[in-house]
DNA sequence: CGCCCACGTTACAAACTGTTACGAAGCCAC
DNA sequence: GTGGCTTCGTAACAGTTTGTAACGTGGGCG
């Protein structure tokens, strides 16, 4: 995953080859294009981490071909432009634009600005993958997320439904915190329901099964997971 | 989720009064903190969907509260600091930073800005349980990753339960090629279980409820999932 | 002191899922 | 072909999960 693979779109070939000189120096894969045409057949030909985009291209517009690009795929985009004025910004966040970078620029910093916008954008998928925080220690509990395991205190296993042990991911993530019924329906089905007292019912469930202190409840807001948590990386 | 909660962290008691009557009107929900305790404090008193930190607090330093805040949390990060010089960008962007504004700036664009990043970090989020390839055709049928839904070839809407749209997306990912029991267990599972003949009943019941054409039975070795795949991206 | 609202708890019904049993279909030897 | 064996499809069933409804309870507040 340290390999990304970013696109340059710029009409300007003397530009565009020492940018991917650079960028290749860093340890990127990088692929160019020159136009609108090229950029949309490089997006279809291999996966693409993060685009370059130079918003002043020959006959086509950048703003117009990031719209585009944005409607189609998630990719994360930062602008490139000579065009500095504030408005012309906007435009290009409007438009779905992660980042706008005013020519000319310090290589080191659109390096650190690549690196800042792919963060946030492969943090939580590499999140998913498990490997990380793989354990995670709560008030002499233990919740193994590769395994769906949970321990007690005393060494004892804990069986919990699929949807226990969902809602108990929940409160994990987000600990001391009080937590809405709507922030825990939302985080369960990623589709807002916040339908009756299900929530209740699971959490009564959980409390019943491990600790009934883990899970305070907060009169008129929600409920708050009361034990701090230790990831380790397994 | 349209509401999001913002932290100003700015020891400057009027710019950050400024700042959070401009994005009250713009439909956030705004807390503020001085200082560092102040800012822990507030991600421990609530959830915070982003953070406006301001480099130059008095003693406290913003480049260290923004790793310390990293450390801990995922939480998107804008840097607002009078330093302009591109080194001190690269600091902030170094310790975790999302984004880097100099003073002055323009409200408007601070404003592109956030939403810029918010938009990134929900679109990880959201997008970390389902993967690229979100839409899945084969033979007229359709099935939607991200909402688990599966459309007929007439358009009508089949209702899966949650072990059969498991087993389906085994299939989708093997198609055209024999699986044993085993190795669809394995693969449902991810701990090796192929007891008894679960996977009968989970291959009978999709059938049912899809193309009995679709699953072909290879007689002493398992099924085949006999319909080309084609993946879109959403 | 009593009302009211939020929450805890129990009971219940519906859905989901694996097991067993039995019949049908295929494969092989003869 | 025929008999026997294996493999698979299907129906019935039971255990578990999960949301809903109903009722009890306790604290806040007039």
């Amino acid at each position: 995953m340290s390999l990304h693979r970013l696109l340059i779109v710029e009409d300007d070939a003397e530009m565009a080859a020492m940018l991917a000189a650079y960028l290749q120096k860093q340890g990127f894969h990088v692929s160019c294009a020159a136009d609108r045409a090229g950029a949309l057949a490089a997006l279809k030909a291999a996966r693409v981490d993060l685009i370059l985009l130079d918003v002043s291209l020959g006959e086509d517009d950048g703003v117009r071909i990031c719209a585009e690009i944005r409607e189609a795929q998630d990719v994360p985009i930062i602008m490139v432009s000579a065009l500095s004025a504030d408005h012309q910004r906007m435009a290009g966040y409007e438009v779905g634009a992660d980042d706008y970078i005013a020519k000319p620029f310090n290589p080191d910093l659109l390096l650190a600005r690549i690196r800042a916008v792919l963060r946030r954008a492969h943090r939580a998928a590499s999140l998913s993958h498990r490997r990380r925080n793989a354990v995670c220690r709560f008030a002499g509990w233990c919740y193994d997320a590769r395994r769906d395991e949970v321990t007690a205190p005393g060494g004892w296993q804990v069986a919990l439904s699929s949807r226990e042990t969902a809602i108990l991911r929940v409160f994990l993530a987000n600990p001391l915190i009080p937590l809405t019924r709507d922030e825990i329906a939302e985080a369960l089905d990623d589709d807002e329901a916040a339908e009756g007292r299900a929530i209740d019912m699971l959490v009564n469930r959980l409390r019943q099964k491990t600790d009934p202190g883990l899970i305070r409840t907060e009169r008129g807001v929600g409920y708050l997971f009361s034990a701090e948590v230790v990831r380790e990386d397994d």
